[in-house]
DNA sequence: CGCTAAACGCAAATCACTTGCAATTCGCGC
DNA sequence: GCGCGAATTGCAAGTGATTTGCGTTTAGCG
């Protein structure tokens, strides 16, 4: 981490250090979820400076984001982004699958128009087993 | 469409009508491009009421929303969303490509997971061509 | 025509970030 | 270790997008 921050000429600040570490134990989390649990123990921390560095850590490439609903973006470590996410629109759960469940269709989009996908930025959205039965 | 909002005890305003119009006309539109779009003819007409009627509108099953970026929502007619989106991160643009090409990923997820996606209501986020080339 | 509930316009409020700025602090150089 | 300048922080104010409260208007059924 140092290393990916000093080629940049960044700097490793505790807060920065905070913000990757609480990212890394979150999983799928909101700036706002972020700042709380850095909170519990560094209850000094501001959330603006969560924003910074959430973008610091981003274009650095320690972490990224995606969009599991209509709203705000969630945070994940880098190295664990491994998965789809499947949104259920009905009750709001967040299921898992993996990526190569995609392979064929990143393919043809690739073959097709030239389209390099990303299919972990978006979730996949619908509906899930539970809910469909429901209805 | 009177028969659809009366079913439920919604009425039909001039506002309701032109917002559905505007949608229509517009195509991946958000709520501020429609309410320019009908500003033009109607300067009356609020931006909450545009909101308020996307809404109700989309209740209806009359009107859809859909994710193109990483901020808010892009509304369409319900007819007319019969394609993916393919958004570029790099240069925004929108490609589009026919929903059969996701056909095998999403009986895959149905099969596997029992999920039922619905591959239009997020975009499909990559890199274009054009953007391909360049970096 | 009348009534009443639905819908409207308008202004204020909320939400999710973003930004300006003065004070602090990291990290390289001595 | 010490000093310095640039990067970073905390705080407060500012945005931009969407929502809400409320008094007024109006669609639609008698
Ligand atoms: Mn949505
Ligand atoms: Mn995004
Ligand atoms: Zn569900
Ligand atoms: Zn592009």
């Amino acid at each position: 981490m140092r290393d990916e921050l000093r080629e940049r000429g960044l700097r490793l600040t505790p807060q920065r250090e905070l913000v990757l570490t609480a990212v890394r134990a979150l999983g799928h989390a909101t700036p706002e979820d972020i700042a709380e649990y850095i909170h519990r123990t560094h209850p000094s921390i501001n959330l603006s400076t969560v924003y910074r560095n959430l973008e610091t850590l981003e274009n650095v490439g320690l972490v990224l984001h995606t969009h599991l609903g209509h709203g705000g973006a969630t945070y994940h470590a880098a190295e664990e982004v491994n998965h789809l996410h499947l949104v259920c629109g009905k009750c709001g759960s967040v299921g898992e699958a993996p990526i190569e469940t995609a392979a064929t269709f990143v393919n043809a989009l690739a073959d097709d128009y030239g389209f390099k996908t990303d299919v972990t930025h978006f979730a996949v959205y619908g509906k899930c087993t539970k809910c469909s039965e429901e209805s």
